[in-house]
RNA sequence: GGUCCCUUCGUCUAUCGGUUAGGACGCCAGGUUUUCAACCUGGAAAGAGGGGUUCGAUUCCCCUAGGGACUGCCA
């Protein structure tokens, strides 16, 4: 009988839910996917000290917002104490485990020798004699190696030298992490594990609870970890930030999801995939890199754009929304709110980010008067723009507000200029200039269509005491 | 220090012994153009080094170098 496929993502609470652990959450989540199977989230918080429930919320709220849903409910790893003590208590009774009842000093002793000797810690208790006082549980390791068969890394083989006696169960009785895992994991129903190959050492010592449980060891797939852009470790200014900080950057989740994906892990040349369904099918363990892969801002920005520019009119402005009120610095007035609508389509090919698109609406919010310095205001000074300028509001004012559509503007400005036989950039800068300060926009008579026949004519009007 | 993992353009990668080593991002040049983008065309850009194995190595093996992980009563 085969088990049904089923992975986890299993973070500890002590922090947010940084991009690495969101790239593990999406392999886990797509292989599931891929698979027909079910992805289970646990959160490790064996560790008290260390975790909290602000950190366990962080990362819920991560998922969440990176659109990383797990099936079933969440399993707390503190919760399930009595089934790894239990399986303590088995692998004391069948001697594979035994209690230690070296002090801390003279751990710290046994562990200078044994590190000296360049073997790994062997407990002087191994062989089960007693003891008095405080005892940790130990696990005895077996002689001879330990291999284990990984879906990224291949075969990896360990003397068993190099390997501990690890705590099991610590002085208060508490299950430390190793055991934790394997029980839960197995307890679960977990067939893959796939996690950083920051926990690659650790498999070989799971195979060995495995083993001495014997129960059914998973699929492992240890996935390398990612490097900052430099090569080096993650650090924070180098982008190991929460979810919610790409989130702030204006990052689109499915964008982000396609970029994460896409690091370590490649299908063929295809870079750009716009739906989750794509890469599920697509998805799979031996197209995972061996190699740890680095952060591409530009990349991430690329494929963020190919998002932005197939995304809904209406899902675009929903997740642009407070990015534009946040340019604005207040709420946007239905006006404007329409004028960003209408210019969506011109406002898309500009913005690799959500910050950006704002940032590049900014000309459509209610901001009269604007301030033009600089080299803008230069092209308002140049000799004869005035009288430019004030014949073609002349043609302006004399459009209907029915008239004042993209394609009417663009005939009346090629008319105007075709009358009074300049080249555009004459008419088209000094405009441009006092609709826009500067700012990038698109097409002239765009600009004048998503402002509205008011508001550009306020803005024309405003900037005429500058003109020359 | 020890053990293990990794190494193709700057970056992400394709190649599963025989290729002019392909694609993407970025970069450069040109085109389009009404600013800024987008878009189109073209270009520069790679097998870490050294040994083997083989008729033939980017591909298989070994060594070196570099990078990384682990080495807790953390996870």
């Amino acid at each position: 009988m085969t088990r049904p496929i089923r992975t986890r993502f299993a973070p500890s609470p002590t922090g947010f839910l940084h991009i690495g652990g969101a790239r593990t959450a999406l392999f886990n989540r797509y292989f599931a996917d891929h698979m027909g199977g079910e992805m289970l989230l646990r959160i490790e918080d064996t560790d008290k000290a260390r975790s909290t429930d602000a950190a366990t919320q962080a990362i819920i709220d991560g998922l969440d917002w990176l659109g990383v849903h797990h099936e079933g409910e969440i399993v707390f790893q503190s919760q399930n104490q009595a089934a790894h003590t239990d399986a303590a208590k088995r692998l004391l009774d069948n001697g594979a485990a035994f209690k230690c009842y070296l002090s801390g000093d003279e751990l710290e002793a046994q562990r200078a020798k044994a590190r000296e000797a360049g073997t790994a810690f062997r407990s002087p208790y191994r062989d089960g004699q007693d003891g008095a006082g405080e005892f940790v549980v130990r696990f005895r390791v077996p002689d001879g190696s330990t291999s284990i068969k990984d879906a990224v890394q291949g075969d990896i083989v360990w003397d068993n030298t190099n390997f501990d006696d690890l705590v099991l169960l610590r002085a208060d009785g508490t299950p430390t992490y190793m055991l934790a895992v394997v029980v839960d994991d197995h307890d679960m129903g977990i067939t893959h594990v796939i996690r950083g190959d920051d926990h690659l050492i650790n498999a070989g010592r799971q195979q060995q609870l495995y083993d001495a449980l014997g129960w059914d060891v998973p699929v492992w797939a240890h996935v390398p970890l990612i490097h900052g852009p430099d090569g080096k470790k993650l650090s924070k200014r180098h982008g190991s930030l929460g979810a919610e900080a790409y989130r702030d950057m204006g990052y689109l989740a499915s964008g982000l999801r396609n970029y994460l994906v896409k690091l370590g892990w490649a299908h063929g040349d295809q870079e750009i995939f716009l739906n989750d369904e794509d890469i599920a099918q697509a998805f799979t363990l031996e197209g995972i890199n061996a190699a740890p892969s680095r952060l591409d801002f530009d990349k991430m920005d690329h494929i963020n754009a190919q998002h932005i520019a197939e995304l809904s009119a209406d899902a675009l402005l929903t997740a642009a929304e407070p990015f534009l009120q946040a340019e604005a610095g207040n709420d946007l007035s239905d006006q404007v709110r329409e004028r960003v609508a209408h210019a969506l389509p011109t406002l898309r090919p500009r913005s690799k980010t959500l910050v950006e698109l704002a940032h590049n609406a900014a000309y459509l919010f209610d901001v009269r008067p604007l301030e033009i310095t600089g080299k803008t205001a230069k092209s308002l000074r140049r000799d004869g723009t005035a009288a430019l300028v004030a014949a073609l509001t002349f043609q302006l004012e004399s459009l209907e507000d029915a008239s004042w559509t993209a394609d009417r503007l663009q005939t009346v400005l090629a008319d105007f200029v075709a009358d009074q036989e300049i080249g555009f950039g004459k008419i088209g800068a000094p405009v441009r200039a006092a609709l826009t300060a500067g700012a990038p926009s698109p097409d002239l008579h765009e600009v004048l269509a998503f402002l509205g026949r008011t508001e550009t004519l306020g803005r024309i009007k405003d900037a005429t005491p500058l003109m020359g």
